[in-house]
DNA sequence: AAAAAACATTGATCCGGGTCAAGAAATACT
DNA sequence: AGTATTTCTTGACCCGGATCAATGTTTTTT
């Protein structure tokens, strides 16, 4: 497996100069994680932060009365636990593969030396930026949407607008993801059903045709 | 009024060099707003980020029904709207001054300058995550406490834990920045009143003697 | 293949808090 | 001052969705 060629395709490492990214991909560690497995739990020490390679990894937090609050999903491509760079040493959130995943890590040292390089600073940068929208995105979803939006704006973020979707995840990860409880969507599942709006049997979910359109009306 | 000890006093310049400081602190704008005006609207174009010296700034996003969703209230010695040096020019979300409020803005093209030096980069870099975390934060508070939590986590945050406060926001204010509505925190704090928790008039609120200590065991 | 564990569905019930409406109180306006 | 506007309070009502409990279904284990 070419790790450097893996890093290029992000469009975070893209336009870094050749000698930076193999240097990058020569101590950059792959890493395979199996269905629930834990990355990495809240409060531990680390000293790398990660990129996901193929699956899905969920980052969450456990709250004092015991339940997990799902902070985001992690898609292919995307970064996280970044964190761990700079302001502290520990995990802020715990990381668990949903499905079948392969993770680069990237240890601190070396992120810290590519940031004297103004591209990869200004990369780096936005891209810290770009979580920080996205968790205000996901603050408004949170107040201003019901679960049924919730739902569909995490098919979207996380395949993107389709008709069709093979779906790995579990119906209880879905839910935690789009903060409801396995019951409440069940129960939603069922409406949109019985609305024909979608069909879901196994892994096989597909949505009334036309629907993204017809949406896209409705919303933004 | 002196700009370079302004700025040397928040934990973020203050470990910078003099001589960064002083040239920043020359080319910072300092501006006053009155009560309920606006700094910038979500979507215009921005070139300076902001420094908050005194006073109370609520950053919001509009959503299509016409709500405004809080998104975060700034307090003293925090920086807001450096999104705009980098990822894009247009501020993400729109932001208010709760009551008179003194700001710096500070031109994008100094802070790219100042990122050469690594203790500077470090700080500012420290600061995103900072906000990342705190915006995760918010969204745990969103989804596991309820209006009277989230209320006293707002004055814990905003003023710190305290016995007395002199609270100059108005209560739609307040409301809105714990996700809730005037109807709704109005009823809340007739609750506290009622049991003796809590006594506010005019701009008077005062805690039960030993509130805090008393808080913290039942939470964290 | 049988047993156990995890996941999914369905029903019944309940409640925090949102919405609408209508006064009361406080601020701002001229 | 008096009027207009905004803010605050209170009441009545309702609904999304959380919770508890029971059962069905799938997956994993041995």
């Amino acid at each position: 497996m070419d790790l450097e060629k893996i890093l290029r395709n992000t469009d975070f490492f893209h336009c870094i100069g050749d000698k930076h990214l193999s240097s990058l991909a020569g101590i950059s560690i792959p890493k395979k994680f199996g269905k629930k497995q834990t990355l990495f739990l809240e409060g531990q020490r680390g000293h790398a932060m990660f990129l996901l390679v193929y699956g899905m990894i969920q980052l969450h937090k456990s709250a004092l009365d015991g339940r997990d609050i799902v902070i985001r999903v992690i898609g292919p491509g995307e970064f996280f636990a970044e964190v761990v760079l700079f302001e502290q040493d520990n995990y802020p959130v715990s990381a668990v593969a949903l499905e079948e995943s392969l993770v680069l890590m990237l240890p601190r040292r070396q992120i810290h030396c590519l940031l004297v390089d103004e591209s990869f600073r200004n990369a780096f940068i936005t891209m810290l930026m770009r979580k920080q929208r996205h968790l205000t995105e996901r603050i408004l979803n949170l107040t201003l949407h019901d679960a049924e939006e919730r739902f569909f704006l995490f098919l979207k973020e996380q395949y993107g607008c389709r008709e069709a979707y093979n779906i790995s995840l579990s119906k209880m990860d879905i839910a935690a993801a789009i903060f409801t409880n396995p019951e409440t969507f069940s129960r939603l599942i069922q409406r949109l059903r019985q609305s024909e709006t979608i069909t879901w049997k196994q892994k096989e979910l597909t949505l009334r045709k036309g629907f993204w359109e017809n949406r896209e009306e409705k919303n933004g």
